[in-house]
RNA sequence: GGGGACGUGGCGUAGCUGGUUUAACGCGUCAGACUGUCGAUCUGAAGAUCGCGGGUUCGAAUCCCGUCGUCCCCGCCA
């Protein structure tokens, strides 16, 4: 060992003892005379001092260490004199009198300060992702994650569950997410992909026995990223042999409880709230609804069921629907935030936002001349409108009046800092619909993902023209407003698997061609499985409290998909191409 | 595929309704001073063709067009 403590160790007790340390130089404060130098490690830092009345050559040397050197100093553990007790630091008592100094090795002016305080582009900080690794609040975050992931391996492994390694190379699926491909060097023109999730083979480890597996996975998808989505990311992925709805919560709740309690002391009541799907859109417009606040939506098709404003009428009698927020405390806005409001309405799809300011006890806008005393005072109650706010309405198609609503609630929430950041806020959202329609290609997809098996008492639709009634046994845990983990109960029988797959427009030949492994497997004794997959990069933001997800993974990729350390994606060989039977496109 | 914000010494920013700017400030860096600092302090210095290309103008960091890059959002993400 080069070291025989570590930087954040020495104390008291080792008072006259020899000590060597280990480490970066992380300041000097130098007095000309003294010199101090810290020296930081992974577990914390010491003062070194060279004092030339102790040791003139050290003295000497200290002048040449500077940011970011590695250096072995071999020492004396002394205590501080009064009145110079660092109480910041753990070893604040202590200091090391530096006795031999060795520069393992020096190091350039680092491109930025290691000091969280400092803001730093995103693009200096992954250009030079290992000095950006070194500041303390990234450090924290790796281990952090470390701390999530390693809490719920020992937790699976009590609970019986068996981590299996699923192929990184495997099959394309393209419906979905479009994959990333990789080229066969060995069968020309074909291609491997690498996997959306490891679905496929956790359902055939069901299959095979295994009763309870887990991995901890890498997936991969080549859509656009956000802050929230990078091309690779981590899930906890799990699927259980013989179990219903109620055994994934149970065993999630307490997966996910426990590591809110082991990573930071919270207690998470459970069971964790449940929500339906179609109650989760009319309270709060979204699947995934942030109930750290309130301004749930209210309908006001009711009371506006005789409404002489025709925009309302003839939304009505279209079969659309009238939703309103109330946005506390904003009858204030000023014309061009409102203008504002309206525009990004538009955006998300809405023809216009109708509002009513609450004020004077009463609500007035450029259209309440076409609601009635009557009409008005019972959109006041319903809405709970009070002084000062003001009611957004939008008169639309079901689906677009809630959307709309939804977003700008959320919007309006974190403009207004409604969120206390401190509340954890969980919820299933089960009964999601089996199927979405999908106008463009005329044809109905999966609203999770094919696999998913359907209420028992809604599979006589499946032979139906309503398939949008279909509800799924799927479900998505949603923590703060974030969709954390998704999934659902398995179709486990070819016919099954099958009708779904023609429902979903994959003709018989096709869907044997790409999904016949998994439906020959069913065959075999497949058991009644469930599962659920964690989205590990945002679980362990929460934790962080990070902007992004690219704060909690050590090396992510900015919003092209590139990674400015090594370059990736990069030029490759005309000579590679060649082996793998590619021609270059100009 | 679309919308928006940004790009100024190593880092973070100001300047940007064109002309008192020789492009400013903080941090860092370098040199000197200093025996108890810990965000050390004090003095001084170096360091920027203002992302790149083009245009408008007597004059461009500043206005316009294009382009590249970063970030945010919509679409997309079974």
């Amino acid at each position: 060992m080069l070291r025989t403590h570590t930087c954040g160790e020495l104390n008291k007790k080792n008072i006259g003892k020899e000590a060597t340390l280990a480490g970066w130089v992380h300041k000097r404060r130098d007095h000309g005379e003294l010199i101090f130098i810290d020296v930081r490690d992974a577990y914390g830092i010491t003062q070194l001092v060279f004092d030339p009345k102790e040791n003139r050559s050290m003295h000497e040397k200290a002048h040449e260490l500077k940011s970011e050197y590695v250096i072995q100093v071999k020492g004396v553990v002394r205590e501080r004199p009064a009145g110079t007790v660092n109480k910041k630091l753990p070893t604040g008592e202590i200091e090391v009198l530096a006795g031999a100094l060795d520069i393992l090795n020096p190091s350039l002016t680092p491109p930025f300060e290691l000091d969280d305080a400092l803001t730093v582009s995103d693009e200096a900080r992954l250009k030079y992702r290992y000095i950006d690794l070194r500041r303390p609040n990234m450090q924290k975050n790796i281990r952090l994650r470390h701390k999530v992931n390693s809490f719920m391996r020992s937790f699976l492994e009590k609970n019986n569950f068996v981590e299996v390694e699923t192929p990184i190379l495997t099959r394309s699926t393209p419906e979905g997410a479009r994959d990333y491909l990789v080229p066969s060097r060995l069968n020309p023109g074909k291609f491997y992909a690498l996997p959306q999730s490891p679905q496929l083979f956790k359902q055939i480890l069901m299959v095979s026995g295994l009763d309870r597996y887990f991995q901890i996975v890498r997936c991969f998808r080549d859509e656009d990223l956000r802050k929230d989505r990078q091309p690779e990311f981590t899930q906890l992925d799990l699927e259980m042999s013989f179990v219903t709805e109620d055994d994934i919560f149970e065993l999630s709740e307490g997966l996910i409880s426990g590591v809110f309690k082991a990573v930071s002391g919270i207690d998470i009541p459970t069971p964790f709230t449940r929500l339906k799907y179609a109650e989760a859109m009319e309270r709060f417009g979204t699947d995934k609804p942030d109930g750290r606040f309130g301004m749930e939506l209210t309908d006001l098709s009711g009371i506006l069921k005789n409404t002489k404003f025709n925009i309302f009428k003839k939304t009505l009698e279209k079969g659309g629907t009238i939703r309103a927020i109330n946005a506390k405390g904003y009858s204030k806005l000023s014309r061009s935030a409102l203008d504002a409001l309206i525009a990004k309405s538009k955006d998300y799809g809405a023809g216009g936002l109708a509002y009513l300011k609450c004020e004077k006890g009463k609500l007035s806008s450029n259209i309440d001349k076409f609601f009635e005393a009557g009409e008005l005072d019972s959109i006041k109650e319903k809405a709970k409108a009070e002084e000062g706010d003001l009611i957004l309405i939008v008169a639309d198609k079901k689906a677009i009046a809630l959307g709309v609503l939804g977003s700008l609630r959320l919007e309006i929430a974190k403009e207004s800092n409604l969120i206390d950041e401190n509340k954890v806020n969980l919820f299933w959202i089960t009964d999601f619909p089996l199927f979405k329609r999908n106008d463009e290609e005329n044809r109905w997809d999966s609203e999770h993902h094919p696999f998913t098996a359907c209420k028992e008492e809604d599979a006589k639709l499946l032979d139906g023209k309503d398939l949008g009634r279909v509800r799924a046994r799927s479900y998505d845990l949603v923590i703060n407003g974030q969709e954390i983990a998704s999934g659902s109960i398995r179709i486990h029988r070819r016919d099954l698997q099958e009708k779904i797959f023609k429902i979903i427009g994959l003709d018989k030949e096709e869907a044997n061609r790409r999904f016949g492994f998994l439906m020959d497997a069913f065959q075999y004794g497949a058991p009644p499985h469930a599962g659920i997959a964690f989205g590990l990069d945002r679980f362990t933001t929460i934790f962080t409290k990070s902007v992004s997800i690219r704060d909690v993974i050590a090396f992510p990729k900015t919003q092209k998909a590139v990674c400015p350390m090594t370059g990736a994606p990069s030029d490759v060989d005309d000579k590679q191409l060649k082996e793998l039977h590619i021609k270059k496109s100009k």
